[in-house]
Order: structure tokens, then sequence, then C-alpha cells
DNA sequence: TCCCAATCCTTACGAATTGTAACGGCGCGC
DNA sequence: GCGCGCCGTTACAATTCGTAAGGATTGGGA
């Protein structure tokens, strides 16, 4: 699994170089950007793991953009702001945020609360080799699928990099740069087309309905969405 | 789901009385301690969902204490300290601490923090994906609308997108305008006819008649209304 | 009341996106 | 070398959704 990937979302170019040298000397890949519209358009290709967001920015409301965040994306997501009211960090927290730093911050600090939001979100998910899901068991140690009827569907090694994506996050969109991203396929190409026939198959074996599927859902022009309830073991 | 548990632990009956008031306040079930061993002793009969944990504490050192608590515990830990300096940040987060609150501390900062981290944990933040109104049910996950008799209609991502702004803000104008912005329509162009189509496609899958919408008002040279009581599940 | 321009609705069409069957290269075991 | 299964590629069918075009509706003014 590659190092963790950061987002730094902040206008002044120099607080993003300065947290940018401390999280990479921490060995975390970094992503910063100086505008919510250049964020938003990346955000698309790659789900970053923590996004660090200042809340003052030229061309959009900063808290909005948080509670969007909160909503829709999986990543953790830390305020850095000026505004150091106790007012201002409660509402921060509560659209959504899971932490709040006030300027001026020191990089060393910063690294700490991120280390400690990524350590909650991997505690979730570590070495897990065994998904519950609607009726299906999913033994990754094997690839070996298992019905409800005890019945044993093998999947190949492509089919579960997809199926291991949807499970780890459930019931939310996973465009197709993500997945890209995820499962290693070099950037543009007709690599998509790829996906599309991977998708296809491991349809066929969770016995999908083609025309109306349940499990995996195509949003048109955006990705993917796998719905049903995933417990792992 | 009963209220979630908050464990106070700090040797100043004051702050823990100002704790224990916020957090009931705000609806957690919260249990204080004063000593370290009377708080361990607890922890084997009941597991909290937060710890409040003050570093100063009388009978033990606060930093191995929580340690502990990160290894052996699922609970978030937050740390409560008078010690400012960014080394003593760094090291209890390094420690396993999900948060550090400086004294003196603002109880509504600390309540929301505990919604922070309780948020985390429950897992998916859920936003609501299901709407109902007027005999239907709007499932947004599953890309699916239920007729009052059973029947289920599905409707594509674009439709849902316009149809979930009407039902976010029921009984309101909604201007094209506001329209284009949420929907993320590059402004200005001809979009204005899309939007119409959408409106469209949604009004026939929802059986409206076209000479008398029922649902979905039009008000000529200003934008549509939703009417109908609307309820998010 | 009647007329007209602005606004809105709907149908049809086409570009872009996605599904999937068929083909072929590749690696592996025998 | 041969057969087999995996998996990317291609080609074509199906779906989605914006645009264009023409008709219907609205509201103000003559």
């Amino acid at each position: 699994m590659s190092a963790p990937m950061i987002a730094i979302l902040d206008d002044e170019p120099q607080i993003r170089q300065m947290l940018s040298d401390a999280l990479g000397e921490a060995g975390f890949r970094t992503a910063s950007f100086g505008r919510a519209t250049e964020f938003e358009a990346a955000l698309s290709r790659t789900a970053p793991d923590v996004c660090l967001v200042d809340l003052g920015l030229p061309d959009k409301d900063g808290l909005a953009l948080v509670h969007r965040l909160a909503l829709e994306s999986g990543a953790s997501i830390i305020i850095i702001s000026g505004r150091a009211q106790v007012q201002d960090r409660v509402t921060g927290l509560e659209l959504g945020a899971d932490d709040y730093i006030i300027k001026p911050f020191e990089p060393a600090e910063v690294v700490a609360r991120v280390r400690a939001r990524l350590r909650k979100g991997r505690e979730a998910g570590t070495a897990a080799t065994t998904a519950h899901f609607e009726g299906w068991v999913a033994y990754f140690d094997r690839y070996v699928l298992e019905a409800s009827d005890g019945r044993e569907v093998p999947f190949s090694h492509a089919e579960g990099e997809v199926l291991r994506l949807f499970l780890e996050s459930p019931k939310r969109l996973v465009s197709r740069a993500q997945m890209q991203e995820s499962l290693g396929g070099a950037a543009g190409e007709s690599f998509d087309r790829a996906m599309d026939v991977r998708i296809s198959r491991l349809r066929t074996k969770l016995d999908e309905d083609p025309r109306n599927p349940r499990l995996i859902k195509t949003i048109y022009g955006a990705g993917y969405i796998f719905l049903g309830d995933v417990s792992w073991s």
C-alpha cells in the first residue's frame, strides 16, 4: 500500500510549501492547491486520505466546501484557519471537520494531528481478508466468493482488486479515475475500457441482473457506487 | 441506540462538573472520575465511546494511561491539558490520542470535538439518503423512486440532482440561477434549456399531469416551487 | 378582449459514456 | 509444445443527457 495522500488547500504559497515540506519529510505524499476549484477538480481523480483546508479561500466559501467534503468523501478533514474564536471552531467541527488547527501553527503539530487521523481511519480495516455483504462472503486470501446457499464462486486477482475497492468504501461514489489510481492502472490510455470489463465480469459473478444491478450501480459520467452493508473480519 | 458514553478523567471537581454539565446538556451520558485507578476499574465494566483525559493526574502518569487506552480500548481519546507546548501536544498525539485540547477551554468546543470523534467512529456519517413525500419514497443511494403502490421507478443521476434540490427546500422558490449553481452547470450558456428537460423528465416520472402539475410548480419568470411535505431519513 | 414577446414544455436527435460478447496475447503447468 | 485460464483490447449495442426546434403557455400592453 502506497504512502497516504494528504491534500493541502491554502491560498498562501508559503504555507503550502511549509506543510508540504513537513508532511513530505514525514513520509506522506502531498498535493497542494491554491484554489478550491483546482482542488475539487483533483478530487475526482484521486481520493486523498486527509484534507488540510484553509477557510480563507479566495474563490469559494471554505465552510461550505468542508461540509460537502464531509458528506461526499471518506477523507478526514482538518481545518486550518486564522479565525480563533470558539464559535468558529465549533461550527467548523459541527459541519464535519475532524480537527481544527489555528494559525500560526507548528508543522510538527500538524504532522502529529494528521497521523492521529490516519491511525483512526486505518484501524477499521487492517489486514482484513474476509468481508460479509448482502448474503455473500468474500475470502480474499482464497479468492473465493461464498453465496448464501453455500455455493462457491472463484474470482480472479483483477476482479478481487475491484471488489476490494468497493467493499472498502461502500455506499460512496468511486470515480473511474480513483479506480485507476488504486488499481495501479497507468493513467490515461484505454485502460478504462478494461475497468468496464472487470466490473462486468464481477457483476455476473455476483448474480447481478444486468438491467437492474442492485449492488454495483453505475453513475453515468461519474463512476460507480457499491450498495449493500459490508462488515470485515 | 442509547446515548454515547463519555468518560471524564480530571482531578479538579470543578472541571469535571463543567464538562459533565456541557456534555449532558448536549445529550450524552457521562461518567466522571478523579483518579486514574477509579477510571480503570470502571473501564472493565463499561466501555466509553470517548475518553476525556487530563494529563495532570495525582496518582498516575497521564501519558502512559493514554498509551494503554489507545492500544487496548476502542474508544477515542481526547487529552485535556494545561501544558501548551507544541512538544507536549505532539507526543500526546503520537502516543495515540485523537485530539488535544488546551486549558482553559470552552465547553462548547469540547462538545464539538467530542461530536467530531463520534461521527468518525460511527462510520459513514450517513448523509440522509431517503426522502418521503406525497406517497413517494426517494432512495438517493439506489437511484430509485418507490410509489405508494410499491412500483419502482429508476431515475438517473441528473434527475436525482434536481429532485434532491427540490426535496431539500420544499415549498420555497428555487430560481433557475440557484439550480445552475447547485447543479454545477457552467454559468450562462444555454444550460437553462437543459434544466427544462431535466425537470420535464422528472415530472413524467412523478406522474405529474403536464397541464396541472401538483408537485413541481412553475413560477413564470422566477423559477420553480416544490409543493408537498418532505421528511428525510 | 386581442396580440405579441418572453418564457417554458416536449419531442427528436446525436454525442458521449457505458455494457458486454468476442478475440487474442500471455503465462503457467504438464 | 499444448491446453487452459486470465485479462486487456476491440467492436458494437444500449443508455444517458445536452441541444435544437417547434409548439404551448403566460402576462403585459394596446
